[in-house]
DNA sequence: CACTTCATATAGCAACGCTATAGGTGCTAG
DNA sequence: CTAGCACCTATAGCGTTGCTATATGAAGTG
């Protein structure tokens, strides 16, 4: 029954746990369960996790780092978006591989409770944007570009959980990703990649900056404002 | 504390789990509440409905009449993608509205089982874009387009409602709304934007260098100058 | 040794979704 | 009018759920 003998109760819980989470087909988990295959009696578990939804969380940190571990390794790409790419997919192949997990992570949806870990998957997400914002890759904030990448991520994850294994389409999530990085990002050709070789920097960026400005000036700032801006611009892109 | 006396205990029913739909604040509906407050027992919900879901169905199939007839009433606007971004908003206030009934039709996923009325949002979605593609508007099979934006609306109206109500932030909706129909749409919109005076230009160069300066803070800009900078920085950027 | 502190177990509560069984109701057939 | 027959509802309770009041054991400290 127990499967775990001599190890803390605390850990035997934890994989007992996540155990029944990967595997339980259709159905809930019941504290009944955990403490039956981790060997130990309930008040055990609320001594240690507080109540049913602590262990989960407990659960999901440990999950979130296998998550995390999968976005992280296939960081460096050298193109910012093409790992957004990556990281769109990781998060679909988690999702379908654990799917129990995934909805205890994203799918335990209530009102004004906001589950801590797609905080953290947004930030993920928004430092790897961030790298695409500072090539000139991106047109929206990547604060606001993560949290709708996010969103529409998480919904088709969703979506194709709940659909029969049989009939899943994952076309569906790259197309659906391709949408929503395509429209944010600054790829000018419809078909074609543009050829404007990014790598933009500090500076780039500034004089691109200052000539658009000077260009169509900006009633965002007042005059006065604009001036001392510019100046600044100058500083900045005369920098290198 | 049964309400509505006289009417069939069907009847009753409906009405007392939508109003408890409705009007739960956070936790779950039982079947006790409900048949309490329709002032039958519970043999009489078997009866009925089968199983708590099947008269949450039940509910639903209700409350999605006026869901579809709010998605109906905008149909004919002549412009089908702006109908499209209609049904979205519509999708997003009916989720925000009525969170919990929303939640029951949208958000009680689990794994191989497909609540209705997804396919039946879904098929209300296609027949407009069907229109779309009629006039040669998208550049994706109307199907495929369907349960993409419907993916990504689903998970923007899950986000937030999962948010407290006072950091709603109803661009994240507008926002990746767009992004969908531009994407599946064969608008060449890119370029009209530059046609804006060469703002989004701007915009996006704004962008650029925000994320670039707080990556690599510069030493041009004294602290403060660099704060001030920075607020106007973001002033430029989310200014369209 | 006495004392505190932590960790686990015994036993059980209230609430849950659901149901076996039986009784009442209104209908049609004879 | 009555007998039979569906249909609908209630009494009572089953098995399971998440969780806990209480007690017991173990381990460290004075």
């Amino acid at each position: 029954m127990s499967f775990d003998d001599q190890l803390p109760p605390k850990i035997r819980l934890l994989r007992a746990a996540a155990e029944l989470l990967a595997n339980s087909e259709g159905s809930a988990v019941s504290t009944r369960q955990i403490t039956k295959l981790a060997g130990v009696t309930a008040p055990t578990l609320y001594h240690h996790f507080g109540d049913k939804e602590g262990l989960f969380d407990a659960v999901v940190s440990a999950g979130f780092e296998e998550y995390v571990a999968g976005e992280r390794d296939f960081a460096p790409s050298g193109e910012p978006l093409e790992d957004v790419r990556r990281m769109w997919d990781n998060h679909v192949q988690f999702g379908l591989s654990q799917p129990h997990l995934y909805l205890v992570m994203f799918g335990n949806i209530r009102p004004e409770s906001r589950p801590a870990i797609v905080a953290d998957a947004e930030a993920l997400l928004e430092e790897m944007l961030n790298k695409a914002a500072i090539s000139g890759q991106i047109n929206v904030p990547p604060r606001e570009a993560a949290r709708s990448i996010l969103a529409a991520n998480v919904g088709v994850t969703l979506m194709l959980i709940a659909e029969p294994v049989e009939e899943r389409n994952l076309e569906l999530s790259t197309m659906t990703r391709d949408s929503m990085i395509f429209a944010v990002s600054t790829e000018t050709a419809r078909g074609a990649a543009a050829d404007d070789s990014g790598k933009s920097s500090v500076v780039v960026a500034a004089i691109a900056l200052n000539a658009a400005l000077q260009a169509s000036h900006s009633d965002q700032l007042s005059s006065s404002e604009l001036k001392l801006f510019l100046e600044w611009l100058h500083r900045i892109s005369s920098s290198s």
